[in-house]
DNA sequence: ATTTTTTGACTGAACGACCGGTCAAAAATA
DNA sequence: TATTTTTGACCGGTCGTTCAGTCAAAAAAT
């Protein structure tokens, strides 16, 4: 009946999807969402202007794709493994934490860029926050093994410890005070109570 | 020569001046740099799209004057007195923080989201570190004489603590746990050694 | 084996909306 | 009247988006 199978058409479609959003990711963590535009995404997925439309029904949805794409991929390299001690979890966290950082620039970039823009941020927060919840969560239960009183408010405390450490060294890479930050983190989880 | 002294039309065009900017803070905070447009700001300023020319030769010049006049107020706030002991400076700066997050967030909406911004963030990257330069000496400072050994990348951690927390504080105030991360903070630097 | 038909991925010119910026003329002031 | 402030229509250009039409590939028909 068809020239194509509906199997070829959609693994035809999927990969073109992918290629579009890793050309779209890069340009919008180079230039900025509003600067990059649909030309240009199109220009570097080597993609007609037209075509962009074919898989993304406007350029916010193409940004809301690739953010959440992006934020999963991201997230999913944190793991809380409970067979391990709480110390041993908070040493992983840290490390998870500079892995991510080093494998996944682009996405980190576009993912603080677009925090502090409550326009576009607004699209995207409830995507966001189903896709934070867990890791949260797990925050807390490392922070109740350890024996603070008040694990939700110290699960906040590490992770905004770790946001203004991740925003910094995607800044100021250079002249990051890497291992020193790890190991103050380490002392203050694990040498100190 | 002219109907008014020029003493007069200096005092007419400062003060107008403030209200533009103080009119563009508002509308780049909620809509950021990109989207808030000349049309938009001269609005809310009360003013003609024309005239706002007459203030400032470009957008761009715009931007600039509302930084380096908002982070002067915001660091201006940040203040090390010698006098005191190292650890009353620190519970100070956490204080400052504080008062500078509840006074000055449109300010900081923008400051951190042209700081994730690479294009803009070069216009004005050279007059930020003219001013964020010497807190951050008053910081390594008090970590000297609070006895760590590196202080300047303590200095450093101090100020990525602050990043993460005011980042948040301005993204979600009403979950934020202030209180505690106060305590936190002191905990850190002042309880324990 | 050859031709015809069907499909949807793909193109790029064109469109209206809006942008930052200009300027001649009007309003306001003394 | 002389001077400055203020206005908003206007300009060239870029943006996101649309859409009529093209084309290669596969199925169907011969």
């Amino acid at each position: 009946m068809s020239p194509r199978t509906s199997e070829q058409f959609k693994n035809i479609r999927l990969k073109k999807r992918q290629l579009i959003m890793d050309a779209a990711l890069k340009v919008i963590s180079e230039k900025g969402y509003h600067t990059a535009s649909i030309a240009l995404i199109a220009k570097e997925s080597g993609v007609s202007k037209g075509l962009m439309y074919n898989y993304f029904k406007s350029k916010e949805d193409l940004l809301i794709a690739i953010m959440v794409d992006g934020f999963s991929k991201v997230f999913d390299q944190y793991v809380i493994d409970n067979r391990l001690s709480p110390e041993e979890n908070v040493m992983m966290l840290i490390e998870q934490t500079f892995d991510v950082l080093d494998t996944m620039q682009e996405t980190l970039m576009v993912y603080f860029s677009v925090l502090m823009n409550n326009e576009v941020f607004t699209l995207v927060k409830d995507k966001l926050n189903e896709i934070v919840e867990p890791i949260m969560e797990g925050f807390t239960q490392v922070m109740a093994r350890l024996g603070y009183e008040n694990p939700i408010a110290e699960a906040y405390f590490l992770r905004f410890i770790l946001d203004g450490i991740s925003m910094n060294y995607l800044l100021i890479p250079e002249q990051f005070p890497k291992e020193y930050c790890v190991n103050r983190i380490k002392q203050i989880y694990i040498t100190q109570k």
